[in-house]
DNA sequence: TTGTAAGCGTTATCAA
DNA sequence: TTGATAACGCTTACAA
């Protein structure tokens, strides 16, 4: 590989001449200009990204900390926030924290010690003091789907309220009175909002709230069939399913397939992952804008590793996406 | 942040000391290593990684190109790939090719910036010569779901043409002698591949390989859609289906079930992604196993990178997923 | 406009 | 067993 002093001697001039015309323009001739450019295609030469975020102190890297690479989710987020994040001449460096304290912790230790010029996090275990810490220390912290007191401007996440709003107040317009919530575990924050969303809705239809409607459970397929289950156990009268998330969905969708009643149940799921559309009857979601939210995130992490961009939002606005599970049953089934 | 320098100055030693008990055992003093440990702890020193990548030359990063950071299919692939890497105290950074070839260049160029110690590669359009030439110039690739002649040690690739024999195998087993192909494109090496199994098994039925039942188009939804309105507007007769991968099986279940025919199709796709099993009927479908793959292509980097690891497959087996969508049809209908 | 030289935080060579 | 000191490839005062 050819370095910068190879360059310089080539091209009969000194490193820094080199390193100004490759840091844009400074005041370099028209003539060594040009010269140094011709040499630096001679020798095919590349700077290292690594030298200059020794000298420079930043690395042109930014970090992020996900709860799971794979996964419908979070792919959609990494996908974008690493376009906007590479067009500008950044790197974009992910991680697994795989959604446990100690994971996590590891993950942005790891991150900081390359270091990074700023680190995108969706961290639901790591306590709130760490991570606001972290930031007071220099690393600059964009939080996802998580809001902390005083730390707002750090945060983006959705409206989950109204997601959950939108989603039971469409059940309820449908002549579905009894409307059961199979929530994720209401320890996480996300869970007790979309709540809210769902009783501000009965509130509106004037509509008693039932906790032998509410359950919670993990946000996954084996939560969804285990509140399912204990749903139709408990003889609970009901004719729509507001679910968590989209894998609750498919896990209660199983079981009332099981017995006879998924195409008589309305349903209507969160986050809108992509094979939602492809299940049979489709499944109407609360669509949850994850492009949106990681091209923010990468915005909003390169403006404060001092890369100019546009202002950004911290809420994002939820929307409902109407499908077969919506108006396939009837609230009298 | 404290340096190198900050600890041996309060702990009494020199750089080189501390450098020592940094990087494991070197012939230090049991007190010498002892008091610097103590003052690492004190400062809360963590060795750059920076500057030891640009002292030793080496950085303790792998990169990864895939087609798509998002999708069902790469996920495992990263997360699988990830784990073993990190658990090696080694870091990965994946940027997204688009499967396209100047992306997928630009990509690589990105992460030899970096640089990185070695390179887990999944292009499709780039030049086979450019990947041998990058190897060569000192940066070592694992290079997935392709094959280059003379270059066998480096690929980790599934037995396509196996994937293929078995899932039309079965079809034919069941007694379908009309079986359909629906496949990626033929440009694609993999589909070729397939098609050659799906012609051994024809072969040992003793069932002529027909043309007109044999269509490629994109490997996604929309592919599948068109190859399936194909044909039924051909009117051709069949009672069976093999797709080149899930997503084309979407597309045509979605086609086969405006026409009432998806029940009545005996169907294989190809992959196994996750949503696969939660499909109504469950899609039956030739297993690809990703994770595996994933970390198949962590070690071989890992030891690329002088990381001692055990050795690899270079050839990974798949294996047929039975579910509703092979057993509900008959032949006959 | 250009060059010299110090510095970024490490490792590694060589003496001591 | 230790410590100077020169690298690694680049940036950036400061001087010329």
């Amino acid at each position: 590989m050819a370095t910068i002093k190879d360059v310089a001697k080539l091209a009969g001039v000194s490193k820094a001449t080199v390193s100004r015309v490759l840091n844009g323009n400074e005041r370099v001739s028209q003539i060594a200009r040009d010269k140094v450019k011709q040499t630096m295609k001679e020798l095919g030469y590349k700077p290292s990204a690594l030298a200059q975020a020794l000298a420079t102190n930043r690395s042109r890297t930014i970090g992020m900390v996900v709860s799971d690479l794979s996964g419908p989710f979070f792919g959609p987020i990494m996908k974008s926030a690493e376009k906007v994040i590479r067009d500008a001449g950044f790197q974009l460096v992910v991680t697994n924290g795989h959604g446990q304290e100690d994971r996590e912790r590891e993950a942005i230790e790891f991150m900081t010690n390359r270091p990074v010029d700023a680190l995108i996090l969706t961290v639901f275990a790591l306590p709130e003091e760490e991570i606001v810490e972290l930031h007071r220390n220099g690393t600059p912290i964009v939080l996802l789907n998580r809001r902390i007191q005083g730390f707002e401007d750090n945060c983006i996440y959705l409206d989950n309220k109204q997601g959950g709003y939108l989603a039971t107040k469409r059940m309820l317009e449908l002549g579905h009175d009894r409307v059961a919530f199979l929530a994720g575990h209401f320890t996480h924050p996300d869970s007790l909002e979309r709540l809210e969303g769902y009783q501000q809705a009965l509130d509106e239809f004037g509509i008693p709230f039932r906790q032998d409607l509410v359950f919670d459970d993990d946000y996954n397929e084996d939560g969804g069939r285990r509140m399912c289950q204990k749903l139709l156990n408990l003889k609970r009268d009901f004719s729509a399913i507001f679910c968590g998330n989209d894998l609750i969905a498919i896990g209660a969708r199983d079981v009332l397939n099981q017995h006879g009643k998924l195409q008589s149940t309305c349903m209507v799921g969160f986050d809108d992952v992509t094979f939602a559309q492809y299940l049979n009857p489709s499944l109407s979601s609360v669509f949850f804008p994850v492009e949106q939210m990681g091209e923010r995130a990468g915005h909003m992490a390169l403006a404060m590793a001092g890369h100019k961009t546009a202002a950004v939002t911290h809420v994002l606005q939820p929307r409902l996406i109407e499908r077969e599970s919506l108006m396939a049953a009837q609230p009298n089934d």
